[in-house]
DNA sequence: ATGTAAATGCAAATAATTTGCAAGTAGAGC
DNA sequence: GCTCTACTTGCAAATTATTTGCATTTACAT
């Protein structure tokens, strides 16, 4: 991951900083998605000095490229998620919005049908889940 | 539609006012979703007195009682639609965030997998398909 | 027609995200 | 290793969507 960035990086001339490495550690390391405060509050421990503000331009880099998918669970903010290369999909719970992956995948046939409906030239889709997880089921 | 949110605002002692009617018939005459601010400028040419706070807070009422939709394009806002009854899933032209229903749903198969796969209690879930649409592909 | 709880409009507050700018730094070339 | 320069950063202030407090208005049950 760290590789696909940096090469990403030298390619477009940009620089591989102190910051940027200690964001993209949180982000590779944590298996929820977390939202920009969140981020900021773990890579201030890694590298003191990251700010706020540049952890929403780290963000915005990866995200340009492909590398990071921004997550909405409806609460007025987004969070982030390193992009796995794989296809794939997600299950969240609504209690402790804990995200797990899906790597099973029922649209691709919908696609071909829809592509015939209505003339549209399909380039991705989403597909969440929603539900509870076995601990907060208990916690209900 | 205007009946279902009229009984529901009866049983809880709420009243239909100008403003709800005025808003709930922009939110079911429109055929894409639209912003708070979109809403509150039609629904105003329908009754001047409308404020963009009213809107806000028909919209949460509407959501609150399973009326109405939040949908999110990834651009720091919310776009609202009517929730019709019918269980459905959308695609959406990323040039002009047209949407149309679709009413084929490939995920029943997926959530029985998943059940039994993560013992999440599932609840629900959102698949939308992202494109261009037929005129938008000629734009670009 | 009246009383009252619910709803409204306005202005101000909040919260997430973005922007302008002066100062700092990575890393290519020597 | 040193220098240069374009790219980055941190800070403070701006922007944008949404929410809240409050005095006034209104729907509707009686």
């Amino acid at each position: 991951m760290d590789n696909r960035l940096k090469k990403i990086l030298t390619n477009q001339n940009y620089k591989m900083t102190k910051q940027r490495k200690a964001i993209l550690q949180i982000l590779s390391e944590s298996d929820t998605c977390l939202s920009a405060e969140e981020i900021y509050l773990q890579a201030k421990k890694l590298n003191p000095s990251t700010c706020l503000t540049t952890v929403y331009r780290t963000i915005e880099l990866l995200a340009e490229n492909n590398l990071l998918n921004k997550v909405n669970f409806g609460d007025n903010k987004y969070r982030y998620e390193i992009n796995s290369s794989l296809h794939h999909h997600h299950i969240i719970c609504l209690g402790c919005k804990k995200m797990i992956e899906i790597t099973e995948c029922p649209v691709s046939r919908l696609e071909k049908n829809i592509k015939t409906q209505t003339q549209f030239k399909i380039t991705g889709h989403r597909l969440e889940l929603y539900g509870y997880c076995p601990d907060c089921q208990q916690a209900i």
